[in-house]
DNA sequence: AAGTGGTCTAGACCACGAC
DNA sequence: TCGTGGTCTAGACCACTTT
């Protein structure tokens, strides 16, 4: 009962095992409804103890990345459906996880001197970066994305196709946000919002405003009109 | 290599041991930040190997039940019903904290048999407890409180005056809140809402829906209802 | 029958904190 | 130094599903 050979990085492997597994779902390698690799085949591939596969596995499930069925296998498991306050979640892979199909309209991509956004943003002078998107799930507008971004933080974001990637996701790749505060109001949009989410008259919006931070900037200030008829928000403490 | 004596009940001897700590923080016989027994002691109580206890006091640990220092000891987490982003909090606190009145009137205080308020307290049968509060900020309604209690966890809250505590402040007084689960809704509200919060025809509400767990007992059902033009949300992450 | 996951044992080595 | 939790091993028995 001898400990094997010491790993080169400090990482316990059961986390290695689970990291493993995670990027093996990131990169498509792995798809929702897939068959995981067994227990006795992961026991072979990194040479440690059944009991390690187990505990990593078990944990990917207790975070809802994987099912696991005695007697049969584990699975990829499908993605979750409702979006959440606490994650700052990408639209587009909330409305990929519910099978759909996700589409961005670029209504404005430009530089601006607006004076709330910029002290919004925390800075002394601008420009600022401003884009104005609509997203469509299915086609059906559930999105109108109103964003200042800090030039200091994200300086190549003028140059962005938004229609293949959200902002959301672009900025999160680039740096990792590490504060975030939020607003939520139910709010009667104005004639424009209304027009491209294509609402109802007195239909209301749950309006989420959220401000996220990147070291000591202010990298994003973004309002989030969602149609109340399609959308609302969701998440556990 | 054997494995010891059968016992009575079909339950892992890991959930034993978590359901054991998880009644002694129930009952008051450890409070938050005391010392939890440590790994050997409990498995010299439950006659089990260390490895099992240490999935039990882990799977606690990651549930936000117990925090556990190496080389100190494991400890009773602090309740957490403030520390977390959407706040449970209670309206008379948030009230108080602007340094405003808060006032409320009870307008219903009843056993109740409906089907779906049984079933989102995930009970059998009923009947459960039902309470509808209009709660007022300087006179001005804010908050219609529509709550659905689990009787086997607050059997004697229909005995209670809720304008002298909010029913929230009551239960959180009497057992630890362990999870909550939200939605939250833009919605137009109906006539009787409307006119309880004095509000506006066409005016939206901002809808929260909570469900709260005790140990694993749903303890509350909870629709609250705010007028949108004298309310929203707020946390950080 | 063979393979899967679920649980458990009785040890072990280690990093860390309190004393 | 001693006790604590963190991780790991190399087996084991079991319930269950698939073939």
């Amino acid at each position: 009962m001898q400990k094997k050979t010491v790993r080169s990085a400090p990482m316990p492997a059961y986390e290695q095992i689970k990291r493993h597994v995670l990027a093996q779902i990131e990169s498509g390698a792995l798809r929702p409804g897939d068959v995981v690799p067994s227990e006795t085949e992961l026991v072979k591939e990194f040479g440690v103890a059944r009991m390690t596969v187990s505990r990593a596995l078990r944990e990917l499930m207790a975070e809802g990345v994987l099912n696991r069925v005695r007697g049969s296998g584990t699975y990829v498991a499908p993605r979750q459906y409702e979006s959440t306050v606490l994650q700052i979640r990408n639209i587009a892979d909330e409305i990929a996880a519910r099978g759909h199909r996700h589409s961005a309209r670029v209504l404005a991509l430009e530089a601006s001197d607006d004076p709330n956004a910029i002290a919004a943003l925390e800075l002394g002078t601008g420009p600022v970066f401003h884009s104005r998107i609509v997203h469509s799930e299915e086609g059906e507008p559930i999105q109108y994305e109103d964003r200042y971004v800090n030039p200091e933080v994200f300086p190549e974001y003028l140059a962005q196709d938004f229609t293949a990637e959200t902002p959301n996701h672009y900025m999160v790749r680039l740096a990792p946000i590490q504060r975030a505060e939020f607003r939520i109001y139910a709010q009667k949009p104005d004639a424009r919002v209304r027009q491209y989410l294509e609402m109802e008259i007195g239909e209301p919006c749950l309006l989420l405003l959220r401000r996220t931070w990147v070291g000591r900037h202010v990298a994003t200030s973004v309002r989030l009109w969602h149609p109340a008829s399609r959308f609302h928000l969701a998440g556990t403490v």
